[in-house]
This record gives structure tokens, C-alpha cells and sequence, in this order.
DNA sequence: GTAAAGTCTATACCTAGTATAGAGTCAACA
DNA sequence: TGTTGACTCTATACTAGGTATAGACTTTAC
């Protein structure tokens, strides 16, 4: 298949694949007579697999380490256990770091009402401080 | 004052202060004869505001917006509350999104244990899928 | 034969800074 | 007066993870 099909198979856009590849994330796949990439269902779903770790929002070196754990089929996973706990703490962080900002926000947001004018806007006046 | 005393005094880098003359956020100083940036507590308190904005994870173009608002004191404070609200709304969202994630990792974490090999792995069979 | 759709590469752009090179400025000290 | 060191200047490149474009080429359908 060549790339529009592949694209919409995996719902990634066309140049995002060649995004992928450029990184060296997706292996460079085969070329017909005028130069079009030729994809088959391993492409596919070795690009499934990068899709589902970069929605759990793993970073393109991370998937890199990943693939390249999964070319050593008979070494230990625990790296792989590591990146995922490692990522948990990280989420769990950003999390709380936005709940922080969500209670700030609306701190701020209490400050005011729509009927107010410039210099008197308990926003601005809160952010000033 | 020149800007290694504004940067320590605002907490913000070098960098970073020249960085939003640049981009509009911070208007343009005076000069000394050497071509110094010379800063008065006015600046300070300028910076002070964008620093408070950027804490609430604001946009250096809602920051520019909520600059241009402030410089009509007379108008209506409405944007300043919708900026704060619609803030909220995203923030609130991308919460939701990150615990969908946590529990999604969490789920994955639990699939393996540390003592198998890469073939074997709870996680990247999961990923596969 | 030709038009439309698809693909190719290369490049620029996005956010919010950070890092660097190479040059100039300024103050203190010998 | 010379020089050293700290500070500042501009311009440019880089970060992550793509997205968007231009201009050329290929393929397909009629």
C-alpha cells in the first residue's frame, strides 16, 4: 500500500509517517519504480505500536528505546516497566501541578464580574499583586 | 537598572526579558550611551505581571491581548473574565485527559512484573495491541 | 492526451523559551 | 595606561512533535 492508504489506516497524517521515519522511529520501507514509499501490514503495525505509545504520551526517544528493547527479545523487560512507573510519577505530577492551577484560576476568577470596567477588574487587580 | 539586576530582581532570565521585547510583551527601554538596556521599577512590575500571567500558563498572545485591554481602563473587563473562564475550561479538560492516562498506565504497569524477558513483557504486549 | 489526484523532497513555521558565538562596554586594579 | 573580568549586545541555532507549504514528479481515470 502506499502512504495515503497506510495514513488512513492508521490515522496518522501522511506527513507524519514520513516524520516518523525521518526520526528513525518507522524503518524506511521499500520504494516503488517512481519513488513511492510501499508499505505492508508490518508497517502498519509497527506504526500502530508508535501511535499507541506516543497517546500514552511517550516522547519519540522513549519509543525509540522501547523498539529497540523489542529487537532483544530475550534480554529483561524491566526497562520497559521503569519507563512506564517513571511516566505514572510524571503524570501523577503535571496533574497535581494543574489542580494547583485550577484552584488559582478560579481564585481569580471569583475576583471579578462581567459587569465591571478595566480599572476595576479584580483579575487584573490580582494579577498585578 | 540594567538587565542582570532586572533578571535577579524578577526572577526571569536574560534571555527570557529580551526574549519578550521581541515578542512585544515587554515595550522597548531606553538606552544608555553604550547601548545598555536601562530598566526603572516600572519595568519590573511590567515583567512582574507577564511572569504572574505565564504562572497561570497563559499565551504570550493572551498576555498581549490582556496588555492591550489594561491600556483601556474605561472598557469593559468582560474578555479579561472570558480569558480566565475559557482558562479554566482547557485546564479542567486537559485534567480529565491526564487522568484517563494515569489509569491507563496504571493498567499497563500492572501487566508485567520486572522479573520477565522483553518476549514475555505484560507491557509491550499491551502496547501491541 | 490530458486533467486530477497522489506522492516526492526540502524548507519554513509553531510555542516559549534556552544556548551559543563573537563582539562591544564598563569598572576596578596594578 | 593597560588589562583583566564581568557584563551586555545582536544574531543565530536549537528544543519537541509535528503541521503547512512550494514546486516538481508519478499515477490513474476518462
Amino acid at each position: 500500500m502506499k502512504i495515503g492508504e497506510l495514513s488512513k489506516k492508521s490515522g496518522c497524517s501522511i506527513q507524519t509517517i514520513r516524520f516518523y521515519e525521518k526520526q528513525g522511529l518507522l524503518e524506511a520501507c521499500n520504494r516503488s519504480e517512481g519513488n513511492y514509499r510501499i508499505y505492508d501490514a508490518s508497517s502498519l503495525r509497527a506504526l500502530r505500536f508508535i501511535k499507541q505509545c506516543r497517546s500514552l504520551d511517550l516522547t519519540i526517544l522513549e519509543i525509540k528505546q522501547l523498539l529497540n528493547t523489542k529487537n532483544n527479545p530475550d534480554k529483561s523487560c524491566s526497562s520497559v516497566n521503569n519507563l512506564i512507573q517513571q511516566h505514572m510519577v510524571e503524570v501523577t505530577h503535571r496533574i497535581a501541578e494543574l489542580e494547583e492551577l485550577k484552584l488559582t484560576l478560579s481564585e481569580m476568577a471569583s475576583a471579578c464580574t462581567d459587569n465591571r470596567k478595566v480599572k476595576e477588574c479584580g483579575v487584573l487587580q490580582l494579577l498585578e499583586e
